[in-house]
DNA sequence: GACTGGTGTTGAATCGATTTACGTGGAGGC
DNA sequence: GCCTCCACGTAAATCGATTCAACACCAGTC
């Protein structure tokens, strides 16, 4: 028994088929590509070559000539995050479907980082690239990007940036959780989580301010708290924000992990989400439902959000000229028991 | 202004970056390597001249040359599974560190679907394949992939095949979750969910009956239940074995969400997992530890299953002649409230 | 028998890099 | 003044495909 384990067998080119069907490199290229100028007998001697020698066709090679790599670059911040897995399953499976590649590369939300792996899949040549831009990157950037290649951003829009977007509707959601929220005779509304950075959070804070607005609230800063997106940081909000003079009731969270932090922290406190405090998040992530008491939360589609990237970058290639596009994915409210006082009284 | 959304830039080559440098392509290329033959002054025009005209490098046209593409196929089953985003992110971030990129493929378990991948990844050139195989892979259609490129299995092994493995170690941990539970005072032990084709669930199922073995506990093949890997398989399995004229009191799932469908399961029939029946799971996914009651289960380390992965497959490229290895990842037993008997019963 | 058309096949250029073997000019040895 | 050697560059072949212009062959026409 030998050791070897490397690949032993030496490349078949399309050289050596064509050797093999006594046919020319050109006959056996046309022939794979069932180019009706070739014959069936000879197309068939080509096949059966191709059969006997285990050729693969070798899409590098073939991609220098054509200009084409079949293959697209999914640049996002973190896998680890079930909705960019999500996000990153549909779109892979939408890209296979027409027998284009993904190459998937993350940034850990470091601009560095990020700069280093557009420069990495621009040299593996992909037919264009779907990114999440990491919160400080420069318009100049992405414009300059999109010189070298088809771009589509996992962003409802960019700010001085004509490139075709695709993105959750934070608005409409955001504006759906604080008027559920406010119907309930809600009235000081906290908005917890996320750094100001953040273009997503950005969104939110001024749709949330908005729909206060409507609804004759006055926005006081002091219940808009900062903090990282996990669940320290909802529990450390909890703190300072019942520490208040006037504390709020209710909180509309930036992320379903902030809230379930919040949870944790107002049960330390004493207080129990959905009967002393409502809680809203955003996401629906899987332990939205399983979380005790279950998350009220804003519902997505991170699948179809991958899904509609991909198709949204198909089309960007095969027509280059078309208007861009800004795709929202659209968000609903899913009501849970963490502000389950709602839904007693709308039973009422 | 303009509609125009295309890559407007015509591709820049090392031709350009040469005759902008007033050298030979050859001079460039070898500047942009760093020869030593190359005199500093060159090089630096040659850095200027990529500088100024924006130039970046075409692995794939340097590829056919090197026959090194620095990319490697990862094809798992899913990524909407935890454990395999995890996997996967672990891979691609050793990956990244050398400089390799990570092509992802996912075959739904599907044995076509899998044929297809490897067909398309082979194609793409990809200089290694780590594949999580499905179930009725035959060892000869590796066997030959084997002769096409490097290949890392997920999997702890795979009989009659001589190649580099990494899996969890199925064994141990069902031996621990199994000993827990009989520690606890238990004979009667089901075995839960999963399909017979199931390579894993078939590691698991035999080291469930050696364990009961030494422990002079008859195995009962009744208490064997397969069934789908969801909460609705774990769900249907409880009626099953409450039905029984013996039934079990304790249950060994084979995975963390076939447990969770137990539990709701045991709620329907009026039972609550941990006080009335002790129920352990596997992958200590991130909800095991928010369920109600908490879920008793086996943790493993899918990030460092998808690290180890990846360095295995770098180790081979660099040195195709190695011993093959096969790795078992540890895995340990996280006690939680599911089986809470036993913890009351320790603590007395 | 020359000419036209159509069918099927092929030689050669091409894509964008790497790499080998060779060329050139000048410094230094004797 | 001739030879050697070194340092620095470059021409050309190469990787494995695609693609176009050209060509061989045969049938049919006049």
């Amino acid at each position: 028994m030998t050791n070897s384990r490397g690949p032993r067998r030496q490349k078949v080119t399309l050289q050596h088929v064509a050797d093999a069907a006594n046919v020319s490199k050109a006959t056996a290229s046309l022939a794979l590509s069932n180019n009706p100028r070739i014959s069936e007998p000879t197309r068939q001697r080509v096949l059966e070559a191709v059969e006997s020698l285990g050729y693969v066709y070798n899409q590098r090679a073939a991609s220098l000539r054509t200009q084409r790599s079949y293959t697209i670059g999914l640049i996002i911040k973190d896998l680890s995050n079930p909705f960019n897995a999500e996000l990153t399953a549909g779109a892979e499976s939408q890209l296979a479907d027409q027998d284009y590649s993904l190459v998937l590369a993350t940034t850990d939300d470091d601009l560095d980082k990020q700069s280093r792996m557009i420069q990495t899949l621009l040299e593996r040549d992909v037919d264009g690239l779907i990114l999440a831009p990491t919160a400080s990157t420069a318009t100049a950037s992405l414009q300059r990007l999109m010189d070298y290649c088809p771009l589509v951003l996992l962003t409802p829009y960019y700010a001085g940036l004509a490139a075709d977007c695709v993105g959750m509707d934070d608005e409409k959601g955001t504006a759906r959780a604080v008027e559920h929220l406010i119907q309930q005779g809600h009235r000081r509304i906290a908005f917890v989580g996320g750094f100001e950075t953040d273009l997503t959070r950005q969104r939110r804070l001024q749709s949330y301010r908005e729909t206060l607005q409507r609804h004759n609230i006055a926005f006081d800063p002091a219940l808009r708290v900062a903090g990282p997106v996990s669940r320290r940081g909802g529990y450390d909000a909890v703190h300072q924000l019942l520490n208040m003079p006037a504390p709020p009731e209710a909180a509309y969270c930036y992320s379903d992990v902030i809230a379930f932090g919040m949870m944790l922290g107002l049960r330390a406190a004493g207080l129990e989400a959905g009967r002393d405090f409502a809680v809203i998040g955003f996401d629906d992530v899987p332990e939205a439902s399983l979380w005790h008491p279950s998350l009220t939360t804003v519902s997505t589609d991170p699948r179809g959000l991958g899904d509609e990237a991909a198709q949204l970058m198909l089309r960007r290639i095969s027509a280059p000229d078309a208007p861009i596009r800004r795709i929202r994915m659209p968000s609903h409210l899913v009501l849970r028991d963490s502000t389950a006082k709602l839904v007693s009284r709308q039973l009422d």
